[in-house]
DNA sequence: GCCGTTTCCAACCGCTCGGTTGGTTATCGA
DNA sequence: TCGATAACCAACCGAGCGGTTGGAAACGGC
């Protein structure tokens, strides 16, 4: 009963994101989100509450995208560790969005601006990404794959620090070569960590 | 002839400078500039022609201060080098200011706001930090302190990576102790580059 | 065909933003 | 002492923000 919709909800959420990743939260307004998505505001707020309803539910999806992606990589033990920083430092090909940097690194710098759940969101996402990081360095060590003496501590928050670093550099350097090269030193560190 | 100034131009600056790093540019607003500097924003626009204009110089002292404070580092050579990434990672003392991040890189990230002499000024900024970090690299190399095959871009982009990776750890992370283990691997990886 | 229901949209709301201005106040030289 | 000058400040401006609403339009069941 009633008129249908002229728009899919889940359509609209990720057009939305896509306007988010590339101006945060706080610099896209509601008019950027009407036309990027084609819905009126009406819709929005019917649909997402308000606009940060609508942010919140694009996180989620991205933060999920982003857990299993890292799961994925995860799943092959240290070479995965290898393979996600070096798909991080690789703007290019499907990876075009990674021009915008990191959704989740970009939306904590601007936390104030966001609601208490939304910054929940987020720490639970990257205490996430930080844990698997450790369960596969923890792991490598036990199977003696890894150096014994290593703080595996310390190597974590390496690699938290190239993660952040990374998007980071890909948002403020225009050149996609500083990346790669940074990366490379970078994996040249993780590997000396092998036994 | 005329009234005195009731204010300190210097001081002024130095108190917005204060706000701006704390809240970045767009999230500071004029209400806040008035408030930090005991300033009327009459005298604001008088003294800095606008809201740009006063961010600009702010930028400029900040800028200046960090050319200094790398130049007095580089003077070292490469054990300066490893002093200006443990400084980045040592929030306390008188770092404090530290936990707000870099305001140049901070800065960078908002770059749509700012006017194009703004950008131009962080432009050059970040470029006189990576030359000072080459030069180094490449002295210490060519006095064989280094090892030779070595690709020197590769180390710049390196610590490039670490100097926009440590000061967004230092926003998005409120434990200090991450930056300071995350610096450590770094720091072990800077020192495998001796010979 | 008609009515109840839901979607849709233009117009509007109050608010805050950066920026401006007219009149007041302090400070100088003569 | 007084007039010119500069600094000061409260009040105001238009614009854009996120959010709201009342009525028009489209649909389903009868």
């Amino acid at each position: 009963m009633g008129r249908k919709k002229s728009y899919s909800r889940d359509e609209a959420a990720e057009s939305a994101l896509e306007v988010f990743w590339e101006k945060g939260f706080e610099r896209t307004s509601l008019r950027d989100l009407e036309l990027a998505t084609g819905v009126n505001r009406y819709g929005l707020y019917d649909s997402f509450k308000d606009k940060q309803g609508l942010f919140r539910e694009c996180l989620e999806h991205y933060c999920s995208n982003g857990t299993a992606m890292i799961s994925s990589f995860m799943a092959e033990g240290f070479d995965g560790l290898i393979g996600l920083i070096a798909r991080f430092s690789d703007v290019g090909a499907d990876n075009a969005h990674l021009a915008h940097g990191c959704l989740a690194v970009s939306s904590m710098l601007e936390r104030d601006g966001l609601s208490a759940d939304t910054q929940e969101l987020l720490g639970t996402y990257m205490e996430g990404v930080l844990a698997s990081i450790r369960a596969v360095l923890e792991q490598e060590q036990a199977a003696g794959r890894l150096r014994a003496e290593l703080d595996l501590e310390e190597c974590v928050q390496f690699v938290h620090m190239c993660l952040l670093g990374l998007p980071t550099m890909s948002r403020t350097a225009p050149d996609s070569s500083s990346m790669r090269l940074a990366a490379k030193a970078a994996l040249t560190t993780l590997r000396s960590w092998r036994v």
